[in-house]
DNA sequence: GTCTATACTGAGATAGAC
DNA sequence: GTCTATCTCAGTATAGAC
């Protein structure tokens, strides 16, 4: 699928390989059936050896996430470098390209999942402890968006729009049960179409108050990065 | 909060003592911090017998949230028999009755959301295991909505739309750390008064091709239950 | 059918020796 | 860095009292 690391030491190496067998492991047998101890004896060491490099279960899962995130960012910044696409096709490409770095990882991303009402869990995704990593996320889409001429609450909007429809999917993206998930692939086709459509309808001046309704309410509630502060449901009022 | 049970006979009894016992501790110390053994000591009964009664952890939460859906139905009836409310007002009573029923619950809530992304869990709220469960909620909402004038389409995708709505504000819910979860209060309020802002625009005839592309974005996917099939991501064509 | 008592397995995680 | 031993806890028996 993508190198996960470029091993430089022989620390890394090992780090590495454990990585690796565990990810096989999973994909193979799932990520609960899949034992510290599985993982340890397959790379040939002790248990102990394995916690070393990971301090628990999840962190691997952690680790292969990040790798995930590298390698979305680097295929979007490729294929916008390359070609002058629209904006939708830009946006496929987007989603697209995250379902086939995900392609054959459905039982991983499960565990991913696993914590999403979890908040003070590191790996939440929509907590704390993964806050770059969401950020990374939303600006690939803010890239694919690009400097699309959009009216400016619209602009703002969009990124984090786009990555929570990208949590959607990918949550049908792990249910859907059909042929290589064709299913998601022509849900994320028929979604983006109707986000272009819903765009160009609410982009008419008539409609501002509306979306300054939204704004105002996502600001409200703290999902907007208004201060650089994503997704974090803190206090009102100190 | 609200009565966990009838309890009419005594295995009934010592059932609905067990469940309490375990919520109270779950709501105290959380629900990963209680062992079956702590819940079995509190309720002076050996480990053996909470297992006859329970037969995981997981059972207790499930069986909590069955409570939880009775007597929010509960609730939304009795409120929708009362008085003559309007659309807004209706839904807005809907979403807040839940939110009252688990205001103090929030850290049993985490355990609910732990398993959306496994689809086998039978306690995942988006898995075939909770169906029965999920059409319940769906149908208060539908209850809510009523017999409001609304286009045909909207009418249909209405309930499912409240209800994917509800799930989210759960989920914000338990993120939300400002005093008595005020923020995902007025988040409620917001979000519904731009939802049927939003429908009184997307009514409008010359909008229903938009409105087209968008059911059949969703039946498509199976998201719609247009053959009672909610949620269910099956192969396309067997 | 309701429950006790006890022991065992399996798995995540940790401590401390080397 | 690595290994061995150990801990904790969910969950599974099992055997029997009543």
């Amino acid at each position: 699928m993508f190198n996960i690391q470029k091993a430089r030491g022989k620390s890394e190496e090992t780090r590495a390989r454990i990585l690796e067998i565990a990810l096989q492991s999973f994909r193979e047998r799932g990520f609960d059936s899949t034992t510290m101890r599985d993982i340890a004896a397959a790379a040939g060491m002790a248990l102990g050896a394995a916690y070393y490099y990971f301090p628990s279960k999840d962190a691997i899962i952690q680790a292969y996430y990040e790798e995930v995130q590298k390698e979305h960012a680097r295929r979007v910044s490729a294929a916008l470098a390359d070609t002058q696409l629209e904006l939708k096709e830009r946006l496929r490409m987007a989603m697209h390209a995250k379902l086939d770095i995900l392609q054959n990882d459905r039982k991983i991303l499960r565990a991913i999942f696993r914590y999403a009402g979890d908040p003070e869990h590191p790996l939440c995704m929509l907590g704390p402890g993964t806050v770059e990593l969401r950020n990374q996320s939303i600006t690939i889409f803010a890239q694919a968006v690009g400097d699309e001429r959009l009216p400016e609450d619209i602009r703002e909007f969009l990124p984090l729009g786009l990555w929570a429809l990208h949590m959607g999917i990918m949550l049908y993206f792990i249910y859907d049960q059909s042929e290589a998930q064709r299913r998601t692939r022509r849900l994320v086709d028929g979604a983006l179409d109707l986000a272009v459509r819903l765009i160009a309808l609410v982009r008419f001046p008539l409609l501002k108050p509306l979306r300054g309704s939204a704004v105002q309410l996502l600001l409200d509630a703290g999902l907007l990065p208004s201060s650089s502060a994503v997704l974090s449901v803190k206090e009102e009022r100190p």
